[in-house]
DNA sequence: CTGAAAGCGCTTACAG
DNA sequence: CTGAAAGCGCTTACAG
């Protein structure tokens, strides 16, 4: 920390601490001469302004906040360097935050919340009703609130959001299984708890749906979001007596799990089963076979979604709060095929 | 942001404002039933401390500054969660910083350090000279500073460090390789630039020797610690007219892009061609064929230098410097084999 | 045990 | 353009 003090520094050059603080915020409004002279003592003394005094005095600490499930998680990671780079040229820090909203009570996620020193606060994470609520509040207390990737609850749709349309990406996701001619398509969800891929398994029904294809109540599993998790639900699949040709998974880290767990079963894939996956991480293009899969523009839902936050940090309520829809894109690579039968 | 004072509390209970901040930070001072009146109006008020304004009053933030080069790379991603973890223990908050300190001037540098509001640093990064100065400096002010995972320079020597015996880690990965019969073995390291895998290189190169095993110079390639940089390497290997018949690579993520190289050149692992990597990282273990690799306990260093850096801080200086050194360990799956020839 | 007061290091109207 | 002064919301000796 700074041991030199603004006093320090008006003493040397010989000026008020209310110059040397113009110098450094305003330069236009002070003399040039003066400038030098107040840059000179900068200079020899080494001062730099107390940031902790600087966040205290304006009320603002140019640090957001942002809560996601899985920093771990390729997909999120990717979007973290979206949100990294807008921050930066906006001059922000950026304090990550790892929870799983949905399991915690709402006396502990608004002692998160007003907890931490930040301007905003970005979420990636699904909310249970619980934190809804406090965050509504908070809301009201002009804590700034932008929600990227999950697809927002009713009662979260006043906060603005960018996001792909999960829904319409999982639909087009099984309708491509569908039209290579798959009628026993499972599906590997990720938490019973957690909105995260709620979207995607009601993409996934609509068009099983839509092609009066029966979905059996076994071929819906959970997979945790993990490759653990996945393996697990793929087991179960595997030894199902109406066992699916097809495989979706509602992310990619399920999916590698997935697909290592029917190659170890003996099967092949995509000759047995085809598996789909979601997000596109940079994983998906070297596994064996590599992974078919839902792209989405992850990096640019960071960037969007940071400057979103800025600007409802630097104008209040006034800006529009529609979600933002970003594209997505099926990537077809090789781990889908026709069906055997 | 908290939108009641201190004051609001004190008028509501009836007391001062002194004595509502001794019923937060030492209850034990106050009489029970002052407490309860405070207590009471906090209730009512919904007040909670401005915590810019005590980070600014109490001189430290309960913020730590972790800074590595890719928040990406999962090995990262478990190091940091031994971090989170020990850091919510003993009440701090992380922010992440991902910079590749090698590139940055020295002034980019000191301005990073500074402009950040924290009580330490975690370093998982490893630094150019230049930022060697820097820290130095900025630690002699008192910036505790703690190093992890990587091997430290001579300057950085009197920083406390944790980490795993990179290059005996890295000699026993390539005597493993040379006890199954292996002669021709290539390595493909990190970055020129950087010093994050310069120690298993060193291992490597050490192990060859030993064993009188001569190292052909384009058997020695940059694989930049990404997939993509590693195909990229692993396709001059496969090329090279003295091809090896094993490849030690710096890490897992790098692991991973070289074993799907190999197997889309047409050649098999580990049949035609051994993989070794570094990390054990999650995905290792999903690989096809799995991976063996030396396992470092990622999260456990993570815990242990967050701990370390927290007696930095409380302690200042008087903390023994001497290197942690934790234990790695090689991990044998299946992508190794004895050589062909 | 409690209160009045000083002060942390800045920024920002307000005069001049 | 510059300076004197107020004040942001706390914490903490210092009296009583």
């Amino acid at each position: 920390m700074p041991d030199v003090s603004i006093k320090e520094v008006a003493r040397i050059a010989n000026v008020s601490i209310a110059t040397v603080s113009r110098c450094i915020n305003n330069p236009e409004k002070v003399t040039e001469k003066t400038r030098i002279k107040v840059q000179d003592a900068i200079r020899q003394t080494g001062y730099s302004p107390n940031r902790l005094a600087q966040s205290f005095r304006r009320g603002r600490t140019n640090i957001v906040m942002v809560v996601l499930p899985s920093v771990g998680d390729p997909f999120f990671t990717a979007v973290m360097k979206g949100i990294k780079s807008a921050a930066t040229t906006k001059g922000y820090s950026v304090l990550i935050e790892e929870t799983q909203l949905n399991t915690m009570t709402a006396d502990e996620i608004g002692a998160m919340l007003v907890s931490n020193q930040t301007d905003g606060i970005i979420l990636l994470a699904s909310m249970s009703p619980f934190g809804t609520e406090i965050l509504s509040a908070k809301s009201k207390r002009r804590l700034p609130i932008v929600i990227g990737c999950e697809t927002i609850s009713p009662e979260l749709a006043d906060f603005p959001s960018v996001h792909i349309d999960n829904i319409a990406a999982a639909k087009e996701a099984t309708n491509y299984l569908i039209s290579l001619g798959h009628k026993r398509i499972a599906m590997i969800y990720g938490q019973e708890s957690s909105l995260l891929t709620k979207d995607r398994e009601l993409g996934y029904r609509a068009a099983m749906k839509q092609a009066k294809l029966p979905i059996d109540p076994g071929w819906v599993v959970e997979g945790d979001l993990t490759i653990t998790g996945a393996r697990k639900a793929t087991r179960n699949l595997m030894s199902h007596n109406n066992r699916p040709t097809a495989i979706f998974c509602a992310n990619d880290e399920m999916a590698i799990g997935c697909l290592h767990e029917v190659k170890s079963s003996g099967l092949r894939v995509p000759g047995d089963i085809s598996i789909i996956g979601f997000d596109d991480i940079r994983y998906a293009e070297v596994t064996d076979p590599p992974l078919t899969t839902i792209s989405q523009p992850a990096e640019e839902i960071g960037e969007r979604v940071m400057y979103r936050l800025c600007r409802r940090i630097d104008a209040g309520h006034g800006t529009t709060s529609s979600p933002e829809i970003v594209p997505h894109k099926l990537v077809i690579r090789q781990s889908v095929a026709k069906p055997a039968d």
